[in-house]
DNA sequence: GACCAGGCACATC
DNA sequence: GATGTGCATGGT
């Protein structure tokens, strides 16, 4: 009989710890969007600076924004930093958005979970978490969203050993998870949260922590890999 | 003043 | 394929 921990058992306690987070904070897909990418490195208090001054200048609209001078947007954005670099990749998704599907983002989530997420990648700017964030908190697709704290979380409670790629420590996670969106957005919420408060990096007071004491499960990830 | 944050692309080896 | 570097603001 198996006792080693499941993917289940991790999210209850984090969930049973935090309770419902109601991720990702924003008031449209379009918003959703903007913001994944304004997130890239950056803590999320800077990125709310940055999308409420394109609120101010009513900008935030797919037209609007494609309209807006790429060093204007830079301004705009400035509080979220790398501000030149996020200008251009704002500007690059929404040259896909526009060419694609005439700046349409409900056209764009027409689209296959699996040609999209294609699709995402091959635009400048937006890698596998970019991608996977628009995929599943804009377009509520069941995707899981593998960050820096999902990997330093199973890191230091040793379910990987931190070498593995996005996409081995996003089915670890997930293979045998029920494909349910509310359920990925919010264990995806509870790994940040659950870093922010116990995991951080300079300070690994773990103590408290509600993954802690789970065990490892890495005795086990040989047997889950051959599915996926 | 140093370190860190809800990445990504690119250069180099 | 792995590793290092640039990009930048704002909080601790």
């Amino acid at each position: 009989m198996d006792s080693a921990p499941s993917t289940l058992d991790l999210y209850a306690r984090m969930n049973a710890h935090f309770g419902d987070l109601g991720w990702w904070p924003g008031e449209t897909p379009f918003e959703v969007v903007v913001g994944a990418i304004l997130t890239q490195n950056t803590v999320w208090t800077n990125v709310e600076k940055a999308i409420a001054n394109l609120k101010e200048a009513r900008v935030l609209t797919p037209e609007r924004l494609n309209a807006l001078d790429e060093a204007v947007l830079a301004e705009f954005i400035r509080p979220a930093g790398y501000f030149r670099v996020k200008a251009r990749r704002l500007k690059e998704f929404l040259s896909y958005l526009q060419a694609h599907y005439d700046l349409r983002l409900e056209q764009m989530f027409r689209k296959e979970s699996g040609q999209l997420r294609e699709e995402l990648l091959s635009v400048h700017g937006i890698g596998e978490e970019t991608a996977d964030s628009i995929l599943l908190y804009a377009g509520n697709r069941p995707v899981f969203v593998v960050d820096a704290y999902t990997r330093r979380i199973l890191k230091r409670h040793e379910w990987i050993d931190g070498s593995e790629s996005y996409g081995a420590v996003r089915d670890t996670v997930s293979c045998f998870l029920p494909k349910d969106v509310s359920l990925f957005k919010q264990y995806h919420a509870l790994f940040v949260q659950t870093g922010k408060v116990f995991c951080r990096k300079a300070e690994p007071r773990c103590e408290g922590c509600p993954v802690a004491g789970l065990g490892s499960r890495r005795s086990v990830r040989k047997g889950e890999a051959g599915r996926a």
